[in-house]
DNA sequence: ACCGGGATGTTCT
DNA sequence: GAACATCCCGGTG
């Protein structure tokens, strides 16, 4: 069965949360996928963060309490879905990167119709989020008890977590801030 | 398989 | 204007 998350798990940073969430569910519209890759950022000082340069209306979310959904929009067609960790103030954040399938496989192809085979469902931050069905309408809700949430369904995540620079960023290339379960099919694939 | 380019709009220099 | 935490499609080998 599957259990809410115990209170402080998204307390603390970013670079600890984001290997933690490794085998957890996303659960949204009778949907759930368990996490397979994500990528941390820091808020000031890591200069591929959207919170690098302070507070801005698109990144308010960022710099408020850790344990909620931060959900932006990017190349004018895409949904990117985070969790903010760390303390209120810090601005971290853990994006979703890529996901298993788990529940709701029917109405996930519904959703990715370009998707040629179920590894592709959730296969990419955007295409998780076309996937769960996941918009801006969540960005600053719960992520432990609101609409979607995460859980932790008794599934053990990766013992050995593989690290690498994050994907898509041109700043802070140097540092190891994406985890994912190793060889696992369903990871986003380019760099 | 790999590559290049277009889509589309918000944010920032 | 340019960049952007991306994806899709159509070319070529």
């Amino acid at each position: 069965m599957s259990e809410r998350l115990p209170q402080g798990f998204f307390a603390e940073d970013p670079t600890v949360v984001a290997p933690r969430l490794l085998g957890k569910l996303v659960v949204h519209r009778r949907r759930a996928a368990r996490i397979v890759e994500v990528e941390a950022y820091r808020g000031v000082g890591d200069p591929a963060s959207h919170a690098a340069r302070g507070p801005t209306p698109r990144n308010a979310t960022m710099f408020g309490p850790p344990g909620r959904w931060y959900v932006y929009f990017t190349y004018g067609m895409h949904w990117c879905a985070n969790l903010v960790c760390g303390p209120e103030g810090e601005a971290g954040a853990v994006l979703l990167r890529a996901a298993a399938p788990v529940r709701g496989v029917a109405a996930m192809r519904a959703a990715r119709a370009t998707a040629r085979r179920d590894v592709e469902l959730c296969q990419g931050p955007a295409r998780l989020c076309v996937a769960l069905g996941i918009d801006g309408s969540l960005d600053g809700t719960d992520a432990v008890s609101g609409r979607a949430v995460v859980v932790d369904d008794g599934v053990a995540g990766p013992e050995q977590p593989v690290t690498t620079p994050r994907i898509g960023i041109s700043r802070g290339t140097d540092l190891l801030w994406r985890w994912t379960v190793p060889d696992d099919p369903h990871l986003s694939r380019r760099r």
